[in-house]
RNA sequence: GGAGGGAUUCCCGAGUUGGCCAAAGGGGGCAGACUGUAAAUCUGCUGGCACUGCCUUCGAAGGUUCGAAUCCUUCUCCCUCCA
């Protein structure tokens, strides 16, 4: 089967939707967020760990995968679900980030993407139709088109000429694509440029994608801008499709969109920050390590149910830190995981309920917004 | 009792042909950053102050010198070896 969105309310304060995405592997309740797990595991968490804190839906990384192990011996075990042991729906990202991040190492072109390995430099190509092949191997429930997210700044001329190029690339994923039991997600990129933005979605909105990533955002630029370009992005998508605001984020960017009507998000933030020591609350964000917690009794969240807050305290937690002890990082990525996915089920209770307005507002305050 | 080595800023430890030394480096400490993961990572600060300068500091006291962590004298403590 191929994903299903339905969307079961509209908020009618905002661009907000309460929806439900039917995958091969389970339901999945939006707007979610989905924990990252690059490399076939969400950093320190095992799948168990995962589903008692709430997280319903993955996501991993084809370039990654490709690189190490190669995507055969994922395959051999049946895929992603097999090999990592998760049984819900995941969704592969397709190498169009690491052609932003990696930098130097690659060279854009109209066939693909030349890179180097940023694990022993050996040179590789990237194209559409081995992406496809490579995320097929890899069996996620979703895949995404093979694009090129654009730096921020860009000029308009660059970014034209790579919004087109991403849409052909688009293109070529979707005549490529051909697995049994995975959907092919489009991505529309326009950098910060709002011409851009609506003729790379109507181009793939023409393609008739079952949902569609929003890239390109969360790259530097200031907040303002990316929830300008945002808001002036997801009105040009289907409203019976679901929208995915790759790489976000941050408490107050999940909130800020969902108004804008996101139904789904990533982002590597929790477990990056929790593994630095930084953790979600509902009073804002927590250092850990500073000195203050030293002996502090208190949870680090009093208001939340995770396995550390129900257990630990502040102080100890800070003490694993600073000792440099892993369970340390397990806990806090154990927490801030929680505290994204519960948001999640706290934002779409609120919609359900009419009252998103009353609780984004409480939400975006206590993140200093 | 004899011979030799050493004491440096919170800790370890460079520096001892005198100036470029408030003194390398590491640790520790204190902060900050992190948004489709080259990240259990990275960055900054870490004697005091009235801070483009001044003051105090390199076991203690005294001395040589324009100038001393660096040279000389005495003292205190520690370590190694020989009796």
């Amino acid at each position: 089967m191929k994903v299903k969105w339905t969307c079961l309310k509209k908020d009618e304060g905002s661009m907000a939707r309460r929806g439900r995405l039917e995958t091969p592997h389970g339901t999945v309740e939006t707007p979610v967020f989905m924990p990252v797990g690059t490399q076939a595991t969400v950093k320190a968490m095992t799948p168990a760990e995962l589903e008692e804190m709430g997280a319903r839906i993955l996501l991993s990384n084809t370039y990654h995968l490709y690189l190490r192990p190669g995507a055969d011996l994922v395959a051999a075990h049946g895929g992603l679900h097999g090999f990592m042991q998760w049984q819900g729906p995941i969704l592969t990202d397709s190498g169009g980030f690491q052609v932003f991040s990696l930098g130097e190492l690659q060279k854009i072109r109209e066939e693909g993407v030349e890179f180097r390995s940023h694990i022993d430099g050996s040179k590789h190509l990237f194209t559409p139709e081995s992406v496809m092949d490579i995320e097929g191997k890899l069996g996620a429930d979703i895949a995404m088109a093979f694009d090129e997210c654009i730096p921020y700044p860009a000029t308009y001329e660059y970014a034209k000429a790579a919004t087109a190029r991403s849409g052909r690339w688009a293109a070529r994923c979707k005549a490529a694509h051909c697995r049994e039991n995975q959907s092919l997600f489009g991505i529309v990129q326009g950098g910060m440029y709002k011409d851009l933005r609506a003729q790379s979605a109507a181009e793939l909105v023409e393609m008739d994608f079952p949902g569609y990533g929003i890239g390109g955002l969360s790259v530097g630029e200031e907040k303002p801008l990316m929830y300008e370009v945002l808001e002036h992005t997801t009105p040009l998508l289907p409203q019976e499709k679901p929208r995915y605001l790759m790489g976000v984020g941050s408490p107050d960017c999940l909130v800020a969109g969902v108004l804008r009507g996101v139904d789904m998000f990533d982002c590597v933030l929790p477990t990056r920050i929790a593994r630095n020591g930084t953790l979600f609350t509902s009073q804002g964000k927590l250092v850990i390590r500073n000195s203050q917690y030293k002996e502090d009794m208190r949870p680090l969240d009093e208001q939340c149910s995770c396995y550390a807050c129900r257990h630990f305290s502040r102080a100890y937690i800070r003490h694993l830190f600073i000792a440099g002890e892993i369970l340390g990082a397990r806990l806090a990525t154990i927490h801030n995981l929680h505290y994204l996915v519960s948001l999640m089920a706290e934002l779409r209770l609120a919609i359900e309920e009419n009252r998103l307005g009353q609780t984004a507002a409480r939400l975006l305050n206590a993140w200093g917004y």
